[in-house]
DNA sequence: GGCAGAAATGACAGCGCTGTCAAATTGCAG
DNA sequence: CTGCAATTTGACAGCGCTGTCATTTCTGCC
């Protein structure tokens, strides 16, 4: 049948618990040892069950991916993370569920309770805009499970990653001002996301580094989605002088806007320029092209469930990292019209 | 500490056997034993411990949804089919694993035969291509773990969902000979997918009923992707007679199609019109927006997983069910140009 | 060389459940 | 009522591993 610890233990001539302290890396097994057992499991093809190991012990070598199934975040952005945190587990032998979590329904809490009570979840990884839900947050602490996040708005007591989102919203309006551009607008993203905080933060720093004003009536709230997109930028071409960029908080906004534009007649990046934020494959499914900011999704759920890695191996405490962001010049931006004030 | 069905089974006053029979569903239990003991699970919030069920018992309640990780249909589907087979596990207390493969890497199935021999996978979930993969599928069936299929090329033999894309091509192409259209090209997908084959059996049943003859010149290869539609559109925008109207064989490719026309400066819809097949958000996303062929993904998943459970809770065979398709007509589409021959 | 203390290993029970098979209970014909 | 089969329940071992604690082996040092 299938090859147990035993068969391993007596194949090297060790007892059961030696094999298991191996299996574990545990500190305490002769360098000689480990060795011999290590060619034993390697020869016989061993792989623990996980089902005896997590009835037995503590562990049960589980990785969550929580994210939000309400306010989702463009599903490519997920599928990548999902992908890296996925790469992580792997190597490193844990097993990832994915769990999507319905935060307006009231007791979405108790799914997080069922997860960590039916499969003694190691571990949790947090995606957006999960990492800033304190009812979640607590909850976790509470059943005194580690996790890590991505992008977590709070930079304290947290591990996981993140990217300086304000300082490459600082760059990419940097950018326009660079192309000549004086009158250039904001689309916000929801409310309560650090995204939509962190970038907008970012432009009003671009503004202010160029002298420039920062004028309300430029600044205009959006859902992230690509309806409020085009929302949004009918608002902005309502104002008595349009201005002459676009910078919305994230992509499908930002194509929402191009959209807009179409329909005003206003030719990009002619008459306008757009750009937006993180790169999705829509960026470079457009006509033009948008100009965007790379975040680099999947990477990022790698090292994030790398640092979880490092709780749950009892490495220690695991850190913040945080990532460097490109800036994708495309063919949505340029300089703005010659008759443009 | 937690409760067992140990604890269950002196609540009621019956032996921990027969909670057992009673958490399983088995027949030989009587009904008014059955009520009692659900009564004090519920009441006791008792939840079993997937571990000491997989490591007793022959079932780990787990299914592992496979997709490949090369040719990668566009993220979304996937995310969308992942929810739907999530939704139908959560509801039959099944967990699931999601499990990328490289079908180009030599020893993929290696994969296979790990997550199977770790985890005891009860059953799998095989998404397009996978479903063609002869290898995957030989291997699936030595293990003699059953799987469900979406939208598999074989109909003998398979259980899961599938939509009539023939049909559903056939009437989209249908639509364009309908407004007028007489010289429709077509853009092929990656040549061994079953999508690929069904949406040109369509397309060439649709001419036919027409009366339209089939001309070999106006079907160009493409990959499934973004630029393989602008670069087959530019083929066909090189033929000596232009199209009036392009079916694309994805969302994505006719987003290329788009592309190309802009580049061309050939308005859509008033030179060509351009459909394509999925419904992606993208179709949307699009100007003008996309007209193209709907399909219930997420419902797909739920379909394909509920006639999954369907073997794994010995109920029966399985069947392949096949959902019906829509056609969005959107403004990509319209009459032909007037100076059309 | 002998001894304390550290390092390495092992014996054993038990994690929470289910499979097997035996026992008790029920239903029903005679 | 009895007897026999069908139904329902239970006793018990054991799935493959790890925690606890005891035991053995190895150090360095007087």
């Amino acid at each position: 049948m299938r090859v147990r610890l035993e068969d391993v233990a007596r194949a090297t001539g060790v007892s059961p618990k030696t094999v298991s302290r191996v299996l574990n890396e545990e500190p305490s097994v002769k360098e000689s040892t480990r060795k011999r057992v290590l060619a034993a499991m390697e020869q016989m093809n061993y792989r623990p069950s996980p089902a005896a190991r997590g009835l037995a012990g503590s562990r049960s070598f589980l990785v969550a991916m929580l994210y939000d199934n309400n306010d989702n975040p463009a599903s490519t952005y997920l599928a990548e993370i999902q992908d890296g945190v996925l790469e992580a587990c792997n190597a490193n032998r844990y097993s990832m569920m994915v769990c999507p979590l319905r935060t307006r329904v009231q007791d979405f809490i108790r799914r997080v309770d069922a997860l960590i009570a039916d499969h003694h979840i190691d571990g949790v990884i947090v995606t957006p805009p999960l990492t800033d839900n304190v009812a979640l947050l607590r909850r976790l602490n509470e059943h005194g499970v580690p996790h890590a996040s991505i992008s977590p708005l709070r930079r304290d007591e947290t591990i996981g990653v993140r990217m300086d989102e304000q300082q490459a919203a600082k760059a990419m309006v940097g950018e326009l001002v660079r192309l000549g551009h004086r009158r250039i607008a904001h689309i916000l993203g929801i409310a309560d996301h650090g995204a939509s905080r962190w970038r907008l933060a970012g432009y009003k720093d671009a503004l202010a580094e160029a002298g420039l004003p920062f004028d309300p009536d430029y600044v205009v709230q959006g859902q992230f989605t690509f309806g409020s997109g085009v929302l949004a930028a009918r608002e902005l071409f309502s104002r008595p002088i349009l201005p002459t960029a676009i910078f919305a908080a994230n992509d499908d906004m930002a194509a929402g806007v191009m959209w807009a534009a179409n329909e005003r007649g206003l030719k990009v990046p002619r008459d306008l320029s757009v750009c937006g934020f993180d790169d999705t494959p829509l960026a470079t499914q457009l006509w033009p092209p948008l100009t965007t900011v790379r975040q680099p999704s999947r990477e990022m759920g790698k090292l994030a469930t790398e640092q979880l890695m490092e709780v749950l191996r009892g490495r220690g405490e695991g850190l913040l990292l945080q990532v460097p962001f490109t800036l994708q010049m495309r063919e949505s931006t340029g300089a703005p019209p010659s008759d443009a004030t």
